[in-house]
DNA sequence: TATATTTACGGGTACGTACCCGAAACTGTT
DNA sequence: AACAGTTTCGGGTACGTACCCGTAAATATA
């Protein structure tokens, strides 16, 4: 009986299927050039020794480069959000590139959907074995992942998902429940008789994402019996003259508004707005962790921030597309990133 | 001039300095048996090329184990709160040990420093190459941090911290800014003329940790100038009649209490007492994410819970000395965990 | 039956390092 | 000068796999 600690490799599976290491080689990568009856030998003695592949070798050997495309928005002058999840990819390929993986960026702009297709057939142009996206265009990433799937590409989503995609994973928040977190967050807040704004900044209508969200905010009010009345204005020029001009006449419209809930990184030009207008006796609450929302979270203008650790994302959805393809390891469908809640006293020690 | 993706390695250094490769690996080693002229050759070649070692080839080449000593509490039926970094040792120990790492864990008593020592002195008996250690007895850690320094054995602390020990790093939270957190929160439970406790559950009396979180929950009060009166009282007997005990004569004597903050795990004492009590009227805050402080948080005895990642601590302690003695990694001095918010709303998400 | 083609398999090298054993050169002692 | 001991250095193998090229056996065709 072999010792549990005794490792046994492909050297001891050839010597007892009496085999050339060579032809054991092409079971375990499945090559042809094996008889039925030969493979089925090697993959019993392969089972009965529970064999596990060094990885140390496998990769020392290979020459081949394994090559991973990652499809996200650029950094825009609107937010630098996606410079976190940038920094994770980047992160992560630091740590397997020894292994011959390599990751190559496309970048779209998320105010133009043909980007988005035009980056992605370039994808499928090229030569990669493994995708990370963000779907932020639903129709578009899914003929995507349609073509991914009949290449037998897998590919990870981050940010936000699209359901049964037959994606390997998806790693990013819980949105809905994101939204019920904000609104848990602003009821620390509110007085009696309050009205709450809800504020949807983006040039994109009826986005997946903030849909969810606000789905969520309301859920909670409803679940809570929560008095009051959520009004809901949505602010297509992200310019800062239009939300403040929306703002100053919503704000006027509404003289009972005593909270704001904004569903996307956006929220510093609420803040911007509401710190010019010296509106103190309003509280904010928005997402992500951007230098110029901690800038507000630290004088007070925006009272919580609420975080799902874009970086980590990014890190994570590289790291599944090699643990995959090189470890072979198994890996969760869904990583729902946590819901981070960020207020003056702990953003230093935030970690993205 | 070299195209700078061309990778040198030591065949190359070889043949530039006119030595064999065994000669360079003396070298790189610091092994004796090189003259000091062949020796600077070949060193002002190794930075000329800015030679990276293949981390694959050198371990796949090298039978020597690397042994890693942990040295932290045993989970005990007080708290189950060392499950945690336990989990995140052996996590991080499934990824190295390709490398030729092995961890080696080392259980004491929370609560019997002479377990500390004597588990310690075990360590230093063996032949281990790096330790992770939770300094939990100050004085006993620190005679054993002298010991490593003096065997040039790189040591990590995790939890909490003892400053100036040379040690390798340090993985645990900035327990003052914690405490200061702790007070904002339960400014957002409290009303006007209120009474705050602060209450230890611990044997072991100034115990370094607690303190610091005391300091930081106290100044958040003193920073804001809010009256209201804070309340100390420590419990040495850890079981669930004395805590009874205890919190029912302080609530007698002080009416006004409308809030308890908890500088320890064992929250889950005072909400189990709370709930019996039937005293919904008082806010709760502790910390750690512990099956029982989970099920309180959910039924809503507990307010929120502040949470420092111990299984992230564990993984990234371990992670240290493995990044130093295999990769040669330059490792941060200080490496503060997040101070995390977790709500009954945000809790499913939560890693610790 | 002879020849051509295909299939199944093995030998051997490469990958980049760690390190053991042995040889040559150097140094010290008699 | 001869010999013993020490120092410096090199040759070659091992680690565990990937995979290329070559060969023998099997099969198909004329």
């Amino acid at each position: 009986m072999e010792n549990d600690n005794t490792y046994f490799g492909v050297k001891e599976i050839a010597r007892r299927a009496n085999v050339s290491i060579a032809t054991v080689d092409r079971v375990i990568h499945n090559r042809t050039g094996v008889s039925e009856k030969t493979k089925k030998k090697i993959n019993d003695i392969i089972k009965e020794l529970d064999y596990q592949p060094n990885i140390l070798a496998s990769r020392l050997a290979s020459k081949k480069i394994i090559s991973l495309a990652v499809l996200i928005p650029s950094v825009s002058e609107e937010t630098d959000f996606w410079e976190a999840p940038l920094n994770g990819i980047t992160r992560a390929e630091d740590e397997i590139k020894k292994y011959g993986v390599q990751a190559v960026n496309f970048f779209f702009d998320l105010n133009n959907k043909e980007s988005f297709t035009k980056q992605a057939n370039l994808i499928l142009q090229g030569h990669f074995q493994g995708v990370l996206l963000s779907p932020s265009f639903v129709d578009e990433a899914q003929k995507f992942a349609e073509s991914c799937k009949r290449l037998k590409i897998p590919f990870t989503f981050i940010d936000s998902d699209i359901p049964d995609q037959d994606n390997l994973c998806y790693i990013g928040p819980h949105l809905s429940q994101s939204g019920y977190v904000g609104a848990k967050l602003l009821t620390y807040r509110l007085k009696e008789n309050h009205q709450v704004l809800v504020v949807n900044i983006s040039k994109e209508t009826d986005n997946y994402s903030y849909i969810q969200i606000e789905e969520g905010f309301r859920s909670y009010f409803k679940d809570h019996h929560i008095p009051g009345e959520i009004i809901r204005i949505n602010i297509k020029d992200t310019d800062s003259l239009s939300v403040t001009r929306d703002l100053t006449r919503v704000l006027h419209e509404h003289e009972n508004i005593e909270a704001i809930f904004v569903t996307n990184s956006r929220v510093f030009a609420v803040a911007a707005f509401l710190e010019k207008a010296k509106r103190t006796d309003i509280s904010l609450i928005g997402y992500d962790f951007l230098k110029e929302n901690i800038e507000y979270l630290n004088n007070e203008t925006i009272d919580f921030l609420i975080c799902h650790k874009p970086e980590e994302q990014g890190y994570r959805g590289l790291m599944s597309l090699y643990e995959t393809l090189v470890l072979g390891k198994r890996i969760e469908k869904v990583h729902f990133m946590p819901i981070d809640i960020i207020t003056k006293e702990n953003q230093a020690f935030y970690k993205n």
